[in-house]
DNA sequence: GTTAGCACTCCAATCGAGCGAGTGCTAATT
DNA sequence: AATTAGCACTCGCTCGATTGGAGTGCTAAC
């Protein structure tokens, strides 16, 4: 990409900062006033001529102001904007509303925070169990042929299926079984464990096959939801952008946001990078997201990345402020969960 | 209520269903052409005029057709609609759709087959946990100082908190003391364990004071989570209808339905009734719902109410359709829950 | 290279006319 | 006494035409 020249560029941002507050195509005669430019409206024309040339920016119909394209948010996103580091005061309140005491609970909120902040939709993932550490296996007898397993992970999410002996089976046996098999799976994260892999260190275990298989099941299955639950919250205040005023437009985009594996996929790619990623308009896979921009970051906790979180909105979007606010709501949700 | 007299009945319902068909205020000629009355459409008029005198219709301005009241649409839930019974075909392939090996899954595709055939949002609980019996309390142990206490219920649901003892117990002590209070709590809805007879309960079970209080602490916590989560689906099916095309009549609602405890208001009131309840604009006690119809109904596992499902739609709604199609789902959904 | 000046374009808002659906009333009909 | 035909009247809606204004692109002067 061309580097913009010195007062091209700078145009460019007082077009983009005056669209995104006014959501109105920016003339020239506005543009000028409005950010005291110390040029002529004749050569802020000129200047916005080439810029589209350039297909930065765009005229809605002729002889109106001018809109950016995506591709003028991308430099705008890329060069032309600085992210907004989120004040003091902000961050004590947001943290303040962090109070969860547990893990899916504590994503809601930072996702509801971010949305109630942002007026925006926001999405959050809960922390991938895949990637988490396994502790324990135990199986909770229930009676003679039925017992209970619960894993436990290091991020102690619980999860629990019924599995059926093919004989019957007492207590001290049962705990036995839950102790070899947990012994031989603790310590690693599930991710880690290959289907194959899964089958020799659990057949080993030999008698009770039926149950083994049974949890051998239970552990892929678990595989398959890698991506954890996906939150959505504040899909209303999509309603409340100018953009959106037409429940026509506004339908696709809450409907996509209604779908788990769309939202799943926005968030995905999980790349363990710490950097907040921004997909705007047209650069979404997704077709009914064209009109959107999508802010991601990942959170991380002990080191590892967890899951993620972000904010959707309309392309037309306070980039630096937004940016900042995932990127610390990112941090804090990390931190939040680290401590639990 | 008065009872309508015959043909005052037959225009009120005729009215009714075509404004629910068309979206548009009915006319005299229209409601006698559209539905074949041998009246002529001065005489419909007269009984528009009266209809209207007794608050069942009204006109959206001078000189235009009728459009029913709250009151209009109450009248016709009462007593002019009957419940269209689900075809078998529909039926089948509904029941096709839930296939979820778990609650919460479960809850989720009832929810949102409701919402795909109904074209309107959707809102469930999952099964209230208080009403569930407890089968067992486990406690796995982790460390010499902490264990995670997993309560396991007839509907499986299982949850799972630390706790840390005051002193290092060994994993056999861990063991007797989880028989000891499953012993005590067992075979009981957790919901009669009040608060005094939770600490008579748990106070005998002596030594370990602190984590028998933390244990203690774990169950009153889950009675505040009284209605089970909740579950929105088909939100976006909102800005489909055409009373909502204008986003800021829809927004209201779809951030009232995006508010747990709005929801759970709608859906609460849990009496174990069967029958489906309906309840129409301002009969709601959410102001944001007024232009709103709430039909609910409560799903049933091992004979006692479990949980509610139900649907949130414009006044203007297929009633006779819709409350089949919310008693089916309810029904279908405990059975599913009953199979588990 | 910059800017003033100007003709031109197109949207959005305003206005009025005409249409059509629908009403309420009155008088005639059954 | 209820029903119906007839009719004047009321609105909202859809147009087309008009107008104002914001904004552009171009040209010529600075």
């Amino acid at each position: 990409m061309v580097e913009l020249e010195g007062r091209r560029r700078q145009i460019l941002r007082v077009v983009i900062d005056d669209y995104i507050m006014t959501a109105e195509p920016v003339g020239s005669e506005a543009a000028r006033q409005r950010h005291g430019l110390d040029i002529s409206s004749a050569t802020v024309r000129n200047e916005m001529a080439a810029l589209e040339e350039l297909g930065y920016l765009q005229q809605p119909h002729h002889s109106a102001g001018r809109v950016p394209t995506d591709h003028g948010y991308r430099v705008y996103v890329d060069s032309l904007v600085t992210e907004e580091r989120v004040p003091p005061t902000e961050r004590l309140r947001i943290r303040r509303t962090l109070t969860a005491t547990e893990f899916d609970q504590a994503v809601e909120q930072a996702a509801r925070a971010l949305a109630v902040i942002t007026e925006c939709a926001s999405v959050a993932t809960t922390p991938q169990l895949p990637q988490q550490v396994v502790r324990h296996l135990h199986l909770i007898p229930l009676g003679p042929r039925h017992a209970i397993a619960v894993i436990v992970t290091d991020a102690e999410v619980v999860e629990g299926k019924t599995v059926e002996f093919e004989q019957p089976i007492t207590a001290t046996e049962c705990d036995r079984l839950s102790q070899e098999i947990s012994r031989r799976i603790a310590g690693r994260p599930l991710i880690d464990l290959t289907d194959g892999e899964l089958a020799t260190v659990i057949g080993q275990a030999a008698h009770h096959q039926r149950v083994l298989d049974q949890i051998g099941r239970l552990l892929r299955e678990r595989f398959r939801r890698l991506p954890g639950r996906v939150r959505t919250e504040g899909q209303a205040n999509i309603l409340k952008q100018p953009e959106f005023q037409d429940a026509r437009r506004a339908q696709p985009v809450l409907s996509a946001l209604e779908q788990a594996e769309a939202v799943t996929a926005l968030l995905g790619d999980g790349s363990a990078s710490r950097e907040v990623r921004v997909r705007i308009g047209s650069e979404n896979v997704l077709d009914e997201l064209r009109d959107c921009t999508v802010v991601t970051a990942t959170y991380h906790v002990a080191g590892r990345a967890a899951g993620a979180i972000g904010v959707v909105g309309p392309t037309r979007m306070r980039y630096g402020r937004v940016i900042g606010l995932v990127r610390f709501l990112a941090e804090s949700l990390g931190d939040t969960l680290e401590q639990l």
